[in-house]
DNA sequence: CCGGATGTTCACCT
DNA sequence: GAGGTGAACATCCG
């Protein structure tokens, strides 16, 4: 599920949790936990721990607390579930995912509150004071000079740019295809060969996909989704969708409209 | 049965 | 250094 929309409904779903102490913490998938972490270390440490707040930077949440900071990765099938509700009800595999034997990772309050990761295929992770300096500035908030240079210095192509967690943070597959979609930009353009009316364009085209999907309900609630199929047509104009691999990963865009 | 799927990291190429 | 590719994770869907 998560690209940035995602993990921001999930960090407000978290918000309850601020306050409250953990009194235990299940950590039954020692691959689960990242950075050199082991269950013995979780175990050891976060009880007693009160958390004190939340964030996000791109796709990585945040659990602000007294001691270490808690940082959730999601991956691409993670869930949060805060005190028995699951955050997102919206299902990307249609029925099941409430399988409780993919619960990886989970936080027990000494009130009786919980907060649980659900992720069936593992993608996601937990790691204590995760090194945020390695990703770039997020994309809900990232202003259009920093966001030139990003683009400025690559000549990777624009998709595989905006993908680089490293350089923006928070946008994934459907965020990035639906923002160049709107942009009419080429998602194989070298980043580096955009003009700079091209870039403002691209710079206000990701903040409105945010700003618009966000009210929508997430990453899936693009203008392009639907069409997002073999032989898939332009909602804009018509046009036979391409289907190529840019940055790794599958990419539809016009070919038309998109230069 | 097979290929893909909202992600990240790492090894290994060029 | 910069990019690209493929593997790994595990489940469901068309």
């Amino acid at each position: 599920m998560p690209e940035l929309l995602e993990i921001e409904t999930y960090r407000k779903a978290a918000e309850p949790v601020v306050g409250r102490t953990i009194g235990a913490v299940d950590a039954p998938d020692d691959w689960y936990l990242k950075g050199g972490l082991g269950p013995a270390e979780v175990t050891g440490v976060l009880p007693g721990v009160r958390i004190t707040g939340t964030g996000r930077i791109g796709k990585l949440m945040l659990l602000e607390t007294d001691g270490p900071t808690i940082g959730l990765r999601f991956g691409m099938t993670g869930r949060l579930i805060v005190n028995g509700d699951a955050a997102l009800s919206d299902l990307e595999y249609g029925s099941n995912r409430d399988n409780p034997a993919w619960d990886r990772f989970a936080l027990r309050f000494t009130d009786g509150g919980s907060l649980v990761m659900r992720d069936p295929r593992r993608l996601g992770g937990v790691e204590l004071d995760p090194d945020v300096a390695r990703l770039g500035p997020d994309a809900a908030v990232v202003t259009l000079k920093p966001f030139a240079r990003i683009l400025a210095g690559s000549g990777a192509p624009l998709k595989a740019r905006l993908m680089d967690q490293s350089r923006v943070a928070g946008l994934g597959n459907l965020l990035v295809d639906e923002s160049l979609f709107r942009a009419g930009l080429s998602p194989e353009r070298p980043a580096r060969s955009l003009q700079a009316d091209e870039v403002a364009r691209l710079h206000r085209a990701v903040r409105r996909t945010l700003k618009t999907l966000g009210g929508r309900g997430g990453s899936h609630t693009g203008d392009l989704q639907p069409a997002r199929v073999r032989g898939g047509l332009c909602p804009k104009d018509g046009e036979v969708l391409r289907r190529t691999q840019v940055g790794g990963r599958t990419t539809y865009w016009c070919p038309h409209h998109q230069r």
